[in-house]
DNA sequence: TCGGGATAGTCAATGTGATTGACCATATGG
DNA sequence: CCATATGGTCAATCACATTGACTATCCCGA
């Protein structure tokens, strides 16, 4: 694979990033969540995971603990998640999701799987699986970042 | 596919993406670039590419044609862009890359090989071709969001 | 056990980048 | 030619993240 073929490659990781935010986005909006970023998408997938503290959070999103704790602070206000005390640690905050937040998680998760849906349109069925599992190879495990 | 692996392939998809823009991120900086971000990047993608004018370019890159136009000033004043008169249109000016400008879209182009060759190390190398393959069929051609 | 340094979290101020709104110059179509 | 649409910029504002400072609590060693 030249330079050319590598670069081109790349940036169809890019393309297809971008298609599977937007799509997550529209699908939402179509559910009714039309006040949510991705970079909600990703806390809530990191608070649902494991106890999560603001700092956790941050390291996750790649951002400050002040961004990360006005990011909770927005996500509080409009219930989707609550601060609890931490019985092992009483400077900490554990976060949990509220049932809203849960059923939110439901509708991104649903509306990603929309998403793929439409490449399965596309591709031969064993391909899309094929896909999964070298991605998974390709790919180290490590945060999601919210912005570019 | 069920929803569980098609969410997942979703996140996969994010965090190669992520990888990527990361990876390109370390490479201009380590060719000594070190005040371009990727907006930047998708920017001299497209006046690379054609005839380019600062709403064409707010629309590739899916913000306002104000946005636009002060991300192209930034790139005049550090000499990687030049505008010229539109012959056609005496309103719109054509944008074109420098020799600088050149060579940085050289040295992304070479940074985001590299992040494909360490993917090349790890898979099977026909795999390559057909993650290439797969991803341009799935893929439709569209804007390269900067932010998510 | 107590004192110093590290860590969790928040508040406040600042800064960067994008958006909205207004505006001018030029094109284009009736 | 005039009305309207389009390319582009300037200015004000907004949203979000960062830097800096501070409190409370934890942990570890003397």
């Amino acid at each position: 694979m030249d330079d050319r073929a590598a670069t081109d490659l790349a940036m169809l990781v890019l393309r297809a990033a971008t298609e599977v935010v937007d799509g997550i986005g529209e699908g939402m909006a179509a559910r009714g969540y039309d006040d949510l970023r991705p970079a909600h998408g990703f806390a809530f997938a990191r608070i649902a995971a494991a106890d999560t503290t603001v700092v956790d959070l941050a390291e996750h999103l790649g951002t400050t603990k002040q961004a990360a704790s006005q990011l909770v602070a927005g996500l509080v206000e409009r219930g989707y998640v609550v601060r609890e005390p931490d019985p092992r640690d009483a400077r900490a905050r554990l976060l949990r999701l509220t049932e809203a937040g849960e059923a939110c998680t439901r509708a991104a998760e649903a509306a990603a799987a929309d998403v793929v849906a439409g490449w399965n349109e596309v591709l031969p069925r064993a391909s899309l699986g094929a896909l999964h599992a070298m991605l998974r190879r390709v790919v180290t495990p490590g945060p999601l970042r919210p912005a570019w």
